[in-house]
DNA sequence: CGAGGTCTTGACGCAGATCAAAGTCAGTGG
DNA sequence: CCACTGACTTTGATCTGCGTCAAGACCTCG
């Protein structure tokens, strides 16, 4: 009967190294004395609770999810955290079942809301940095429900690939290359697609020649503008999404 | 040819004085001599340039909608803002077409972003306040796309109603009475349905007696646990709009 | 090699989109 | 007061993209 949703527990697996590309000079340097590191491994869930002694986490490495369960409706994956993100239990909606999932191996920094704005407070430099880094989560948020709510599947999936291909890609022989960090399921939860669909999409893209799979979780986008012409919200997907890419590059 | 999408231009009409109730006490009180107050007229689109010289603006009274257009689609409503929400460019996607746009006649106050982040340095209960109705608008865009991603065109019309029930409703003789400031096609866009869809769906529930229209921009929500029964995320909605009513009507 | 997962693919049905036409209402002018 | 106009809404008929179900392929690990 279990098929698709098939159980999402963290299995024990050895910790990889995370490698964590310095940013310089890194604008959340000065909490690192006041913060514990965490370093959950793939699927594990990070469990907060919302309402007194809140939490809040910085993504240092590797990816998360937001994710939540709609009573009677099925797990649905609402924002992705890429490093540099800021969590907190207040960013999301009280719904049932909502958590933050590692889908990679990862790092993060955790610290009490009440230390984190007693800092802000202090550094007016981390203020700053701040309110740009939650402007961007916002708009990321923003951008997803303009896909989800707007675009066919086929476009979605496009979309999906170039965050990916963006963000965590990299130039190689014959296109960009990137991990696959999310099963099919995930992907599917992320996209409001089912599971199936998603699949035939899939399929249908590597047909034509602008996907192509490398392994289990290694995907490479062949042709760019295929792709790109692909997706109504390609410009501003790279937009979104290029900066924090140059930055990790070059730093 | 044209019939659902008319033109949404603003026409010159009279300016009805918005009641502004007093909430005590005012944690924007600090900004209002360095602001411009505002009023735009129902449908006016205010215009920002992403990029240099952005400008910030509080929403004092009224009712915006951020709105957007994918190239070769049609236009999207992405979110909601309220009296008490702060808008940015910073917070949306670069995505072509993207305006803010009152529904409602309604108030608000206009400052660069550079007169906004210097006062943020200077008073701390302002820093204190920003971030926490950056959260909860945060916590909105998420709850908006699961809305959109995860749940029935039933479902998402009954959310829909509970919001705008719970934000700008009052309690009457049979059950919650709210002004209607979207049209059927505003409703459709925010919704991700088409317009309609979404009148059949009204029609049924006029026809289950869970709602009630008053001529053309007024609505009755005569029974409310039903509706409440009719979405899944009834409960998070009022979590997250409950207290700004609560605010509104006590203060 | 077999067992338990994950992914793919086909057949089919339904929720919601699309198209078209008629109904409602406010304002306007005869 | 009523007919006219133009915007908006409702409703019916039809179509289609995607969800659902089921069978099989494939990949991983014991």
């Amino acid at each position: 009967m279990i098929t698709h949703r098939a159980s999402r527990r963290a299995r024990p697996q050895l910790v990889k190294s995370v490698p964590i590309i310095p940013v310089a000079p890194d604008p959340f340097g000065a909490l690192r004395p006041r913060a514990t590191l965490m370093r959950p491994r793939r699927h594990q869930q990070l469990s907060f609770t919302s309402g007194v002694a809140e939490t809040v986490y910085i993504v240092r490495g590797g990816l998360l999810v937001v994710q939540a369960t709609p009573p009677g409706k099925h797990r649905q994956l609402l924002a992705l955290l890429y490093p540099g993100d800021i969590f907190r239990a207040a960013f999301i909606p009280p719904l049932p079942a909502a958590a933050l999932s590692a889908v990679a191996a990862c790092e993060l920094w955790r610290l009490p809301a009440t230390t984190f704005e007693a800092m802000l407070a202090d550094e007016s430099d981390l203020g700053r940095h701040l309110s740009c880094q939650l402007a961007d989560q916002h708009a990321r948020a923003i951008m997803h429900a303009a896909i989800i709510g707007g675009l066919s599947g086929e476009e979605r999936v496009a979309s999906f690939l170039i965050e990916l291909a963006v963000r965590i890609g990299t130039p190689c022989a014959n296109g960009t290359s990137f991990d696959m960090p999310l099963s099919r399921a995930d992907i599917a939860d992320y996209l409001a697609l089912n599971p199936d669909t998603l699949s035939r999409i899939m399929s249908r893209l590597k047909g034509r020649g602008l996907l192509l799979q490398m392994g289990h979780n290694r995907a490479v986008v062949q042709d760019w503008d295929a792709m790109r012409a692909q997706s109504p919200v390609a410009d501003a997907l790279i937009a979104l999404h290029g900066k924090a890419n140059a930055r990790r590059v070059v730093g």
